[in-house]
RNA sequence: GCCGUCCUAGCUCAAUGGUAGAGCUACAGUUUUGUAAACUGUGGGUUAUCGGUUCGAAUCCGAUGGACGGCUCCA
């Protein structure tokens, strides 16, 4: 798409937008507004209804209006007045979210504003607008959804009626985009999770507390399996620390006030107050300060995958990717200044062999996230030491071609980071590994190692994420491979089905063999057809079917039908067991 | 938390104020099967929960719980 077509689109959305404003003033006259921008895919308006309910069903009716005012073909006409007349105009017609607006232009020096008129609807708006309303392809516009929304999106205000639509240039690009919505749906990972038997939920257990089924944690082993490995080969070692901790390792941390009131209190008859752990790097502190270091001991590096709580807002849990309790892999390490510039590169270097595996890395982008300079009291740490992370974090982004892109505002609350960003199957961007250099931690704990001139300075930290939380990479891999995972992570790797009962007996011993080679393979006995046992092995996605009857039995031939194909193979057994072990040790 | 939508058997869904039903699953029997659904039968429900309206409620109203989408996009 070109540039000047981009443009046009935002326009037309930016367009759809403000006549459906006039839509919705046609029909409750004594509506507020607020604000309507075109956004991606599409636009919406805030609207506030006084004390009247809008419900789904009135989007039909604006959608008909909407259809009404592009085919009566009105004018956009702009308009440009001052901007005390437009505050008085505004003041007088009670429409208090446009005066905030003005006043607001006001302060930033604006001495003139624009109007956009479109029949009897006369909307304060920047523009630019299509000439007339016909020029707005009919049909490519829908009205999904609505939702609440805080004016200036702030909790503390009123909430507003926000209705969404997406627009689009064609009614071909809209049906697409509809289809492509429903192609996400089949890969939704609660869909998936339900129906290949990975997790489920209990109202008895609660919202946002997933359970793992013996599937799911089959997936969920391999990948912590596989991120050891790879972290092992980089120098890290595995700790363990507990699960909760008094509330004075993150006063001293700075995460108490971070996390507030998403902290989960324990109780506890013993004096202490104790928080669920909100994150894990305090602890792996502890473990560095139990004794003394030397500058020969760095870097030491630390990696634990164990679960950390938050209390999230009620409204804000869901599916696997929201959730009170995740299991985070985190990593840790513990350096030397001179040691930060090489910690760094390993660390990227981890990001880059574990997607890699995944087939993500080449369709990749990097951002280094810089504190938010106007605002230096929301972190923690020395200026100083803040100027020094961003200019490593730099220098690795150059030299091992990263192209990182400054994000102002995004840093962490101890120090800037390097954060990668991936698409997935479906087009999705994911946001996962991160690598983040802390100069004020150490400091907060009193961390030393004594130096070759025998004084004791402070260590860094680099805090590392490769693939976050299981929960939400494994809801993303699910997505990702719409529920046919690659070999490697297959729960299920070969689904044995017997052609009878008189084979049951032999298909279990095989089953064996398929054990013994660390094969997970699952056999089908019941008292079921063919057909019927394959029509659910293929459902459940597994990537190898293999029907046993009396040739497999005097033989060691095999038949083997691959996921996604119909047709079958025959191959000798030991050569199969060599072909699913090789796809295993290359993440196939 | 707030706004909107939703909750019927283990799963997917029907029944719109008048006797709660189907398919799959589970179980039992028959069948002994060679690559996408064998046949027959049996279970299975306080229609999320609690309360209200009504002669009568899965259906209408209210509360509670749970699920889903949204609450970042600045005239």
């Amino acid at each position: 798409m070109t540039k000047k077509n981009t443009i046009d689109l935002e326009m037309m959305r930016h367009s759809f937008s403000h006549v459906m404003a006039a839509a919705v003033l046609k029909l409750w006259p004594d509506v507020k507004f607020a604000i309507g921008p075109a956004i991606d895919n599409g636009f919406y308006y805030d609207f506030d209804f006084g004390d009247k309910k809008i419900g789904e069903d009135d989007l039909v009716k604006i959608e008909k209006e909407m259809e009404k005012i592009i085919k009566a073909d009105l004018k956009f006409e702009r308009s440009e007045i001052k901007i005390d007349e437009a505050l008085a105009k505004e003041k007088k017609s009670g429409q208090v979210y446009k005066e905030e607006l003005i006043l607001d232009l006001v302060k930033e020096g604006e001495k003139n504003v624009s109007y956009y008129k479109l029949g009897d609807f006369e909307d304060l708006c920047r523009g630019p607008h299509v000439a007339l309303s016909g020029e707005l392809p009919v049909g490519s516009f829908k009205l999904t959804k609505i939702a609440g929304a805080y004016w200036r999106g702030d909790e503390k205000n009123k909430m507003l009626t926000r209705i969404y639509g997406v627009a689009f240039a064609t009614k071909k690009e809209l049906e697409d985009y509809l289809q492509m919505l429903e192609e996400a749906e089949k890969r939704d990972h609660r869909k998936l999770g339900k129906e290949l038997d990975l997790f489920c939920f209990s109202e008895l257990v609660g919202p946002g507390l997933p359970l793992y089924t013996p599937k799911g944690m089959a997936i969920i082993d391999e990948l912590k399996k596989h991120i050891e490995q790879v972290c092992r080969n980089y120098g890290f070692e595995k700790v363990m620390t507990p699960h909760f901790a008094k509330i004075d390792l993150y006063e001293t941390s700075g995460h108490a006030k971070k996390f507030g009131d998403e902290l989960f209190h324990v109780y506890s008859d013993k004096g202490h107050k104790f928080v669920m752990k909100p994150v894990q790097c305090p602890h792996q502190t502890q473990i560095y300060a139990s004794k003394i270091r030397s500058y020969r001991d760095l870097p030491i590096r630390y990696m634990e995958s164990e679960r950390q709580y938050r209390a999230e807002k009620s409204g804000e849990v869901g599916g696997l990717s929201r959730v009170y309790a995740i299991t985070v892999e985190d990593g840790h390490t513990f350096c030397r200044p001179d040691q930060v510039k090489d910690e760094i590169i390993g660390m990227v270097n981890i990001i880059k062999d574990f997607y890699s595996a995944l087939g993500l890395w080449g369709n990749h982008w990097v951002s280094l996230s810089v504190r938010d300079y106007d605002h230096p009291e929301k972190y923690i740490g020395e200026s100083a030491d803040w100027d020094l992370c961003e200019k490593m974090l730099q220098e690795v982004s150059d030299e091992m071609g990263l192209k990182a892109k400054r994000c102002e505002g995004e840093a962490a609350l101890y120090g800037p980071k390097l954060d990668f960003m991936f698409r997935d199957a479906i087009g999705k961007e994911i946001q996962i590994p991160t690598v983040q250099v802390d100069f004020a931690t150490p400091k907060k704990f009193n961390l030393h190692y004594t130096d070759k001139d025998g004084v004791e300075k402070s260590p860094v930290m680099v805090h590392r994420a490769i693939l976050g939380s299981y929960e939400r990479f494994l809801a993303l891999l699910i997505e990702h491979f719409a529920g046919a995972f690659p070999v490697w992570l297959s729960p299920v790797q070969v689904k044995l089905i017997a052609v009878s009962e008189k084979h049951n007996d032999f298909v279990q011993k095989l089953a064996d063999e398929f054990k013994k080679e660390n094969i997970r393979v699952e056999l089908d006995i019941s008292d079921e057809t063919v057909g019927n046992k394959i029509r659910k092995a293929v459902a459940e996605k597994v990537p190898y079917m293999l029907v046993i009857g009396d040739k497999e039995a005097s033989s060691d031939k095999l038949v083997v039908r691959d996921r996604g194909s119909k047709d079958t193979r025959e191959i000798n057994k030991e050569e199969f067991f060599i072909e699913i072990k090789d796809k295993i040790v290359k993440k196939e």
